[in-house]
DNA sequence: CCAACGCATGGAC
DNA sequence: TGTCCATGCGTTG
C-alpha cells in the first residue's frame, strides 16, 4: 500500500508544501506541489506535478502501482481496478457476493429516479455497508487520542490544532477541488430521524420527492425496510441539505466512525431503535447517500457502510437536525467539489451566546459528530465558518449528573464575528471528502424591538449574515417537497411569529423557543388539529360511542383537508358545509367530499350551480344557523366578535389558523402571548378553558355538545378513565394473584372454583401463576370491556378479600375494586370527592393542560348532575353487577 | 475585584 | 422517573 511506505506528512499547508518531498515513496521528486490523498492525520498528501497529475486523473495507481498486488476486475465492466491502496480505495465498491464493482457502474446499478419508491434491496449504502463492514476495524482511538471510546472517527474532522499542522482554512477549501476522487470516511448518518413525536402526523406528506438542491447530488436510497414508516416532517427542509454523510472512505485508513452504540456492541445499520418506530427521516435519508460527481464524472461515494451510530441519531431532537438551504451549503463549499454534509444545529441560547465564550452542545450531538472525548479536557477542534476562516475551539465536558455535558469553549470571538445573539442559529456541518468541521450559521429573522430585552440580544445591530442568512422562503419551499403543510402553509412567517415567541417567553424558557414546525405545531392546537383532520378518502370511520357520544376513528393516518362542518340535511343524510375562500360563501357539499386546503367555489364540482362565488349561498345564515350545531353556528362564527368574544376568539383562532394553514400566507398568526385564562393557552385557543371566564362562570357548553371541544375532551376524559381502570385492574389482579397464591399455599382447592373457565383450564397443581399472567397479559388489552372481564375472575377473589382501604383508590368507572356493591355508593362518592380535587387543581394555572382538561371535565360534570359521573357509575354498576353473577 | 472555570441546580421534556 | 440542558453560583487564579 502506497501509504504505507510514504513518510507520514506532518504538514500539508502550501507554504511548506513546495519544500517536502513528493508523498509518493516511488518518486524523488522534492517539489511537491500538488495535493494527493488523505492520510491519516486529516491531511493532504503532497506529490510533485507529476504524481499529482496522475493521481488527479486516476492514473496514479497504473503508473505507481502497476506492478503490485491487488488489481482486480470490476464485476460489471471488467475494467481493471487496483483494489490494493489508499489511491484507489475509492474508485470500487465491494459486492456482496464478492468481487469489486468499480464506482462507475455502481453508480449506475443504484442510482435511481428520485420519484420512484426506492427499493431496498437496491440500497447502495446497504450494499456498501455490508461492503465496508468488515473494513472499519481500525480504531480511531489511534488518531484521535481519545482514549477508551472505542468508536472511530475519519480523523480529518478532528483534526485538532495540536496535532496537525493545517492549512489555511480557505486554501483546504480550494484544495478539495481537486481531490476528486479521495473518497472520505464518514459514516454518521445524518440526523435524519427520527423523532417519534413527528410520526403523529405520519402520512400526511409520504410520498414526497426529494429535490436534490445540487445537481452533483444523487440521492440514493439507503433505507432499510424498516425505514419505511412515515414521511419525513421536521425534515422536510432537508432533502438538499441532506447530503448523506455515509461516506465511503480510504478504506486504508479504514477511519470510520462508529456510534457510541457499538461500545455495546450494536453494530448498528442504518438501523432503526429498537424501541421505537423509524422516523420518518429515516424512511426517506436513513442511509441515504449522495454521489456527488466529480468532474470526471466518477462518483464521489461517501459511505462506507450504513451508519453505526443510527441509534444514537435517531435520539436527536428536531430541533438539532440541521436546516440549511442550498444557499447555505453553496455557500460553505463554494469553489469547491467537496460537499457539505449538515450535521446539527443549534439555536444560540444566551448562556451560548454571552460573553462566557462556552456554546453548550447538546449531548447527543456532541456525541455522534464530535471526537469521542474521555477527558474532560477534550480536544481542541479546529472548525471553519462559512467565510473559510478557521477557528479552534476547545471541545470538552463536564460531568453532569452521571452524564455529560458537552461544549465548546472559545466561541466568543466567532460568535461575534459572525455578530450572532440569542436566538441565532448555528449550524454544524462537515466538509467533505477532507471530513473538516464547518460552522455555518443562520440569523434569527426580522428581531423585534422587544428582543432588546431579551439580555443575550442587546448585542445585536441588525446584522445579517447574507451568505448564510435564510431569508428566501421561497428556497425553502423549493426544497420542502414534504408536503408538511404546516411547513408550506405558514413560510416565513411562522419564523417571525418564532422570534415573537422567543421574546415574550425570555431567554429562561429556551424549552419553549422551538423551532418554527414545532411552534406550529402548538399554534394548531388539539381541537384545531382536529378541526382539520379528514378521514382519508374512500375511508369510512368507524363510529366509537363512548360515553353515549359518537366519535369517528379512522386507524389509517387521517388527512389534513379544508375545515368544514359536518351535519344532516332533511333527509338525514351526511353532508357538510364548506366556506368559499373567495366569497366566504357557504356551500352544501357531500360528506364523503374531500376538500383541498384551498376550496373555493369553483371547486364546487358537487352542485353547478353553485360553482361560482357569484352564485348565491343556499341557506341564509340564519338557516345555517339553526341546521348546524350549535358549536359550529355559523352565525356565531360570522357573529362571534359581537356576541361572544371569548368563542370569537376561539373560533377566529380556528378560522385564522385554517386560513394560515391554507392559504400558506399567515398575515397574523394568533399571538403568540400567553392568555390571562391559562398560561398555556394562547389567543385563539378554544379549549373549554379559555373560552370559559377563568372563574368557571359564563356559558358552558352542553353535555350534549357535540363540537370538537366537548368531544375531544369526553373522549380523553375517557381515555384517562380507562387508563385508571386498567391500572386499577391490573393493580387488582397482581394483589389478588399474590393473595390466591397464598390462598393456594393453604388451600388450593378453593382457588379453582374462584376461577373461570379458561383458568380451569389453564390452572394447574399448586401454581397459578401461569393462569395469572395470561390474565394479566389480557387485561392490557385496550378494549376496555375485554379489561373488565379479563380481570373479571379475580373479583370474586377480591370480594372474598376485600380491603377495604383499598376502595380508596377505585375508580368508578372499574369495577376493579371488586363486586363490592355495597360499598358502590361509597366509592362513587370517592370518585366525585377525587374528580372535585382534580377540579381544583386543574383549574390552577401551574397545572399541566391535561389536568386542566380534566379538571374542566369534571367542572362540567359537576355543573351539569353528574352526567359523566352518572354514567361511569352507572356502567360501573352494571359490570359490577355482571361480576357478581359471573363470578362469584 | 473580576473573569474564567467547573459544578450544581432545576425546569422542561 | 430519568435525562437533557440552560443557567446559576461557588471556587479559583
Amino acid at each position: 500500500m502506497a501509504s504505507s511506505s510514504v513518510p507520514s506528512s506532518s504538514s500539508s499547508s502550501i507554504s511548506s508544501s513546495t519544500l517536502k518531498r513528493c508523498f509518493n515513496s516511488d518518486c524523488k521528486d522534492f517539489r511537491s506541489t500538488k495535493k494527493g490523498w488523505r492520510l491519516r492525520t486529516g491531511d493532504l498528501a503532497q506529490l510533485c506535478d507529476r504524481c499529482g497529475s496522475a493521481f488527479e486523473e486516476g492514473r496514479f495507481c497504473d503508473i505507481f502501482h502497476a506492478n503490485t498486488s491487488g488489481w482486480r476486475n470490476c464485476e460489471t465492466c471488467r475494467k481493471r481496478i487496483h483494489c490494493g491502496c489508499i489511491v484507489s480505495s475509492s474508485t470500487f465498491v465491494l459486492l456482496d457476493p464478492g468481487g469489486i464493482e468499480c464506482f462507475t457502474c455502481a453508480r449506475k446499478n443504484v442510482i435511481l429516479p428520485s420519484n420512484l419508491p426506492w427499493p431496498q434491496s437496491l440500497s447502495l449504502t446497504n450494499r456498501l455497508s455490508e461492503r465496508y463492514r468488515d473494513m472499519s476495524g481500525k480504531s480511531w482511538s489511534q488518531l484521535a487520542g481519545s482514549g477508551p471510546v472505542p468508536w472511530k472517527q475519519a480523523p480529518s474532522l478532528f483534526n485538532s490544532a495540536s496535532s496537525s499542522d493545517q492549512p489555511p482554512a480557505v486554501h483546504s477549501l480550494v484544495d478539495l477541488s481537486n481531490n476528486f476522487d479521495k473518497i472520505y470516511g464518514n459514516e454518521r448518518l445524518p440526523p435524519s430521524s427520527l423523532e417519534k413525536k413527528n410520526e403523529d402526523l405520519a402520512g400526511i406528506s409520504a410520498n414526497w420527492n426529494v429535490k436534490l438542491g445540487s445537481s452533483e447530488m444523487v440521492l440514493m436510497n439507503g433505507m432499510r425496510n424498516e425505514d419505511k414508516s412515515g414521511p419525513c416532517l421536521n425534515m422536510c427542509q432537508q432533502p438538499h441539505t441532506l447530503k448523506e454523510d455515509s461516506s465511503s472512505q480510504p478504506f486504508g485508513l479504514s477511519v470510520p466512525y462508529s456510534s457510541p452504540n457499538e461500545r455495546n456492541g450494536q453494530i448498528g445499520v442504518t438501523g432503526i431503535h429498537p424501541q421505537q418506530t423509524p422516523p420518518h427521516l429515516g424512511k426517506q435519508f436513513g442511509g441515504t447517500m449522495h454521489l456527488p460527481l466529480d468532474s470526471s464524472g466518477e462518483a464521489q461515494v461517501r459511505n462506507g457502510r450504513p451508519r453505526a451510530d443510527a441509534r444514537g441519531r435517531s435520539q436527536l431532537l428536531p430541533r438539532y437536525w440541521p436546516r440549511c438551504t442550498e444557499l447555505e451549503l453553496q455557500q460553505i463549499s463554494v469553489d469547491s467539489n467537496s460537499v457539505i454534509t449538515p450535521l446539527f444545529q443549534k439555536t444560540l441560547s444566551a448562556s451560548d451566546a454571552g460573553r462566557i465564550g462556552r456554546l453548550v452542545l447538546p449531548k447527543k450531538c456532541a456525541e455522534t459528530y464530535f471526537p469521542p472525548i474521555s477527558q474532560p479536557e477534550g480536544l481542541p477542534l479546529k472548525i471553519l465558518d462559512a467565510k473559510g476562516k478557521e477557528w479552534i475551539f476547545q471541545f470538552r465536558f463536564w460531568p453532569n449528573n452521571n452524564s455529560r455535558m458537552y461544549v465548546l469553549e472559545g466561541v466568543t470571538p466567532c460568535i461575534q464575528s459572525m455578530q450572532l445573539q440569542a436566538g441565532d442559529t448555528v449550524t454544524f456541518s462537515r466538509l467533505e471528502p477532507e471530513g473538516r468541521l464547518v460552522m455555518g450559521f443562520r440569523k434569527a429573522t426580522n428581531p423585534l424591538p422587544s428582543d432588546q430585552d431579551n439580555e443575550a440580544n442587546k448585542t445585536g445591530n441588525g446584522f445579517s449574515a447574507p451568505e448564510v442568512e435564510l431569508a428566501d422562503p421561497s428556497s425553502w419551499s423549493n426544497v420542502d417537497k414534504s408536503g408538511y403543510i404546516a411547513k408550506e402553509a405558514l413560510g416565513s412567517k411562522s419564523l417571525i411569529s418564532r422570534k415573537r415567541k422567543n421574546n415574550i417567553l425570555g431567554s429562561k424558557s429556551k424549552r419553549l423557543k422551538i423551532e418554527n414546525e414545532d411552534i406550529i405545531e402548538l399554534k394548531i392546537t388539539w381541537q384545531e388539529a382536529q378541526g382539520l383532520l379528514r378521514p382519508p378518502p374512500n375511508h369510512v370511520p368507524s363510529i366509537v360511542v363512548i360515553e353515549g357520544f359518537e366519535f369517528e376513528e379512522y386507524e389509517d393516518a387521517p388527512v389534513l383537508g379544508k375545515p368544514s362542518i359536518f351535519t344532516s340535511d332533511n333527509m338525514g343524510e351526511r353532508i357538510q358545509w364548506a366556506r368559499c375562500e373567495d366569497c366566504l360563501k357557504w356551500r352544501k357539499l357531500p360528506a364523503c367530499a374531500l376538500l383541498p386546503a384551498k376550496w373555493t367555489c369553483s371547486d364546487n364540482s358537487w352542485d353547478p350551480e353553485r360553482s361560482s362565488c357569484s352564485a348565491a349561498q343556499e341557506l341564509t345564515t340564519e338557516q345555517l344557523e339553526n341546521l348546524l350545531p350549535p358549536c359550529n353556528s355559523v352565525s356565531k362564527k360570522m357573529k362571534a366578535t359581537k356576541q361572544d368574544p371569548d368563542h370569537a376568539e376561539a373560533l377566529e383562532g380556528l378560522d385564522t389558523l385554517a386560513n394560515l394553514a391554507i392559504l400558506g400566507e399567515g398575515e397574523a398568526l394568533p399571538s403568540s402571548q400567553a392568555t390571562t385564562k391559562h398560561p398555556r393557552h394562547r389567543p385563539g385557543c378554544s379549549c373549554i378553558v379559555c373560552i370559559q371566564p377563568p372563574s368557571g362562570k359564563g356559558p358552558k357548553h352542553k353535555q350534549t355538545c357535540t363540537c370538537n371541544v366537548c368531544l375531544t375532551v369526553k373522549r380523553r376524559f375517557r381515555t384517562l378513565m380507562l387508563r385508571r381502570e386498567k391500572k386499577q385492574s391490573e393493580k387488582e389482579a397482581e394483589t389478588t394473584r399474590k393473595k390466591q397464591q397464598q390462598q393456594n399455599f393453604q388451600q388450593l382447592p378453593s382457588s379453582e372454583i374462584l376461577l373461570d373457565d379458561d383458568s380451569l383450564h389453564n390452572s394447574n397443581t399448586g401454581d397459578s401463576s401461569p393462569t395469572m399472567n395470561k390474565e394479566g397479559n389480557d387485561g392490557s388489552d385496550d378494549d376496555p370491556h375485554r379489561i373488565k372481564s379479563s380481570v373479571s375472575p379475580f373479583k370474586g377473589q377480591i370480594d372474598l378479600n376485600i380491603q377495604p382501604e383499598r376502595e380508596e383508590e377505585l375508580s368508578p368507572g372499574s369495577d376493579s375494586g371488586g363486586v363490592m356493591k355495597l360499598l358502590h355508593d361509597a366509592a362513587a362518592e370517592m370518585y366525585l370527592k377525587q374528580q372535585q380535587t382534580l377540579l381544583n387543581s386543574g383549574t390552577g394555572d401551574s397545572s399541566g393542560s391535561q389536568s386542566q382538561q380534566v379538571g374542566d371535565v369534571v367542572r362540567e360534570v359537576k355543573l351539569s348532575n353528574g352526567v359523566i359521573h352518572g354514567s361511569s357509575s352507572h356502567n360501573a354498576d352494571k359490570e359490577h353487577a355482571q361480576s357478581l353473577s359471573m363470578n362469584v
